[in-house]
DNA sequence: CGATACCTTGATTCGTTTCAATAATCGTGG
DNA sequence: CCACGATTATTGAAACGAATCAAGGTATCG
């Protein structure tokens, strides 16, 4: 969930008006269960939030990173259903949901800002909704990437080469798949051309054939093509007339 | 999203406020890409609430009824990035989004009621991730009944018997499966007991079962046992230490 | 440096989709 | 009112994709 970068708006001297704490590595920022009475902007560093379900497993929600708000789900039951925890050691900027609705009195951008970025988060929400329940393995790895690089490069990073902060358990978890099937694709992603994979580091060598992704040939289609090239080039004759493919 | 009945609110009069629009069954409420200005808020009916992905495949995303509300995905970037049809005739409370923010200012439960309704929401979304990241078909199939169960009983009425008033492919479409596995699945609850179907009709029998679901006996299993009572008595054995499910 | 966590790859199994055929239901107009 | 086509639902058989099980390899941290 990102919220504008501070700009123009009333409370710019966010951070005259708002404390600052930090997170190592593996702290949980909020649990399960616990009674809400902040919200926390990320000012450095990455984080997940997950839930556990009934039997005690995770499930990875989302990977906050610089800018996003954390939070938001405690405002409904005043406790929090999720729990965020810091994947690298993390600045982050308190946020007491009361003083933030008594500001949002005096200045209303502040508040229509607030509708503006729950509403966001529900978008985003959805179009994960929508690639859990119609993409394959595929395209969602595909899918995680672009959305990665596209943050990385708001975040003003480059958008071509960067580490994943978190296990291939975790990114399965997060888009619904096994730890052994996401590696099996960002190894397949690689043989064919269009990443790059060095453990946690992935080089986006075709963003635009990310973007595009349904399907991947198969393996032995793949085999019976000698080259690597050969198949990358025919994937891109075959989706030349594909849309644009919505971002994550 | 579910908002409160009207109650003690300072804008408890909302029926002379508020003015209220009818929709035939079949019409579309706002469609995608078209520029946001009003929340709509189920005053009787049934909608659902679709994506379009980029190969033109509908993914529903909701099945909103009495008091949920509807349009908040506008809010962000002033334009509807999903379409709401009416499943059945239906009346709709029009609630101009400016209106209701300068409302707001006069009446700060109205607008920390939005909080909670955004958050709600955002929640409800969250459990959609998890379920579809982690269940089986016949998990899915369980929940999104319990779901409707559920909610049937708060607008009074039986949580025991109750019409669907979407297809298989809909529901399919919602809980990330096939028209046919939706059709195989409540198959297989009616065949070991658990439900009744008839067509649209539904008729639950075991709602504890269907909450605690998590897999069910194979078919080939379901026919070495004779009766499917026998296999209902060893399910519910098999359930009896699993602890609360989470609601929908 | 050793222990532990993490990653890759292969073989096999299992569940869901796909394809296909039939049946039931609904709405509509003769 | 019933016949008609169209939509929706059920069920089976086969194909496919991802999970699971298993083993070996590589990074990471104390």
């Amino acid at each position: 969930m990102r919220i504008p970068a501070p700009n123009n708006t009333p409370v710019a001297n966010e951070e005259v008006l708002f404390q600052h704490v930090q997170f190592k590595t593996g702290q949980r920022i909020h649990t399960i269960g616990q009674p809400f009475e902040m919200l926390y902007v990320v000012n450095s560093g990455f984080l997940k939030t997950v839930m556990i379900d009934e039997l005690g497993n995770e499930q990875v929600l989302s990977f906050p990173m610089k800018s996003d708000l954390l939070g938001v789900d405690g405002i409904h039951s005043k406790f929090h259903t999720s729990e965020a925890v810091a994947l690298s050691d993390c600045d982050l900027i308190l946020v007491p949901f009361k003083k933030l609705t008594a500001l949002g009195k005096t200045y209303p951008e502040l508040e229509h800002a607030m509708y503006g970025v729950m509403s966001r988060e529900l978008v985003r929400e959805q179009a994960m909704i929508c690639m859990l329940g119609t993409l394959s393995a595929e395209g969602r790895v595909a899918r995680f990437l672009v959305s990665l690089s596209d943050r990385f490069s708001q975040m003003g990073y480059s958008h071509r080469i960067f580490n994943l902060r978190m296990t291939r358990h975790e990114i399965g978890s997060y888009i619904g798949l096994t730890l052994e099937t996401v590696s099996r694709t960002l190894s397949a992603l690689h043989e064919i051309g269009w990443i790059s994979v060095d453990q946690k580091t992935i080089e986006i060598k075709d963003l635009n054939a990310l973007r595009n992704l349904r399907r991947l040939p198969t393996a032995k289609a793949r085999k019976e093509k000698k080259t690597a090239a050969a198949v990358a080039a025919a994937m891109s004759r075959q989706q030349q007339n594909a849309g644009q493919a919505a971002s994550l």
